[in-house]
DNA sequence: CGGAATGTTGATATGCCTCAACTAAAGTGG
DNA sequence: CCACTTTAGTTGAGGCATATCAACATTCCG
């Protein structure tokens, strides 16, 4: 499988692409890149001239803080474009690392501008996945501010199990996280004594698990229930025709 | 001065459009509504056929909780699209609405998409707003996640704050926010009492006040350093003295 | 096998929520 | 213009969720 047709999977799952599209898209040229786990892709302060797809394994985004901590904004899995944002904005506000083993494949910015220039529709996919970057940012506000701990973990795991899904992702009712407690308490803002009393919770429910590095969904009407997920706003439907 | 013309006086803060593109943009025709306070313009939910921007006033998106609560997610000031995202996403997934009075110009969908096909200038342009928008989003995770209840108050006052004075909304140190305390409070995720207390501290050490509708900046160093502020999020490439 | 990282659990401290009472300000109708 | 009503702001008391800290258990990995 070429590496730009992890990308074209996602795009095809909200965007009519025509032919010509999709044969444009098969064209670009990448440049592969192995990840360790920890590792950063990119930093705060960069001016990236490419941006990547993320082909194995999990990256996230995260905020540096004052005091040195972070706080994680959100994970992308395969096919998904972490840093599409760089296409327009010169220097990153937030930087990207790898979340256990990660690969990606990073196109140069002038080769997409050409791309969008010669054919608006897949500019206009790329904006849409941009934009649906946006509303998992809106849910995170929402999440990590008016849920309660419980909900705000079930949720955390309900949006990451779903997307999984959707990118053909889960076997056996389980998904790539490997997050220790740690990571999942700068994602959800509450310290780690609070992420493990929450996950027992979770598990003792019946509801989720998490064990080496993968999660494990038990009972996914439970957790969604619990997590007040509704997957509308991830926009996952084949948007109109443009 | 035509509607048009703030939001292209907003475009040009962070991106080159030529005689071409801004004639274009000049001769979009845009519906123009006048929105009470607190009336919504658009609901979550909805298949809106056009896009919007702020004219005069102050608008804010919010989810609406499972509890018939909200969270706010973001504000909007004169210049601003609050809503472009519609262009791309077919569904609204949160709702925006007046924060005291208000008026917006709504265009077109179909007449801006045409525009972006026939000037990719302009498309990229909007997409950066949007995508400055986006790291609004994050940098509200962050804020509501990991900062101390003053530190949060004072960052949400200094963003709104930067973002007035960037598009010359600044008079006499103070900037539009008609916004009460449990509007405040359902913002940065705290009750109305603890927004009250937070806001006193801010009083008393003399950075910034609340009254009658408007937000008064007594020292800016100070605001922005109690809030941990700093504007590189914004991604204003001209920015301006304070 | 030993050391490091991660997970687990309890005790204590604290920031914030909830509730309730009260005050001040803004809007309304006579 | 004043009396009345409503809304917003203010403040204290009590309780709860979560942070913090510390000790220990477990798993991972060279």
């Amino acid at each position: 499988m070429k590496p730009t047709d992890a990308l074209l999977k996602k795009l095809k799952h909200h965007s009519h692409l025509d032919s010509g599209d999709i044969a444009a898209i098969r064209k670009l040229g990448c440049r592969f890149e192995a990840l360790l786990p920890g590792a950063d892709f990119i930093r705060q302060g960069d001016k990236p001239k490419e941006s990547a797809i993320v082909i194995e394994g999990m990256v996230a985004r995260y905020h540096t803080l004052k005091n040195g901590g972070r706080q994680y904004l959100s994970l992308h899995i395969a096919g998904d474009w972490p840093d599409a944002q760089g296409l327009f904005l010169e220097q990153m506000d937030h930087s990207v690392c790898a979340v256990g083993n990660a690969s990606l494949c990073a196109i140069p910015h002038s080769d997409l501008i050409k791309l969008f220039r010669a054919r608006p529709a897949v500019g206009f996919a790329v904006w849409r996945e941009t934009l649906i970057d946006a509303a998992i940012f809106r849910e995170a506000i929402t999440n990590n501010s008016s849920r309660t701990g419980v909900a705000r973990l079930a949720h955390f795991f309900s949006e990451l199990f779903f997307r999984s899904n959707a990118n053909d992702l889960v076997t056996n009712n389980s998904c790539l996280l490997p997050f220790n407690q740690t990571q999942i308490g700068e994602t959800l803002g509450m310290s780690i004594a609070t992420v493990h009393r929450h996950l027992q919770e979770l598990r003792k429910t019946k509801a989720a698990d998490l064990r080496s590095g993968r999660l494990i969904v038990t009972d996914r009407v439970r957790l969604f229930s619990i997590g007040d997920f509704s997957s509308q706003y991830l926009h996952a439907r084949v948007q109109r025709r443009i």
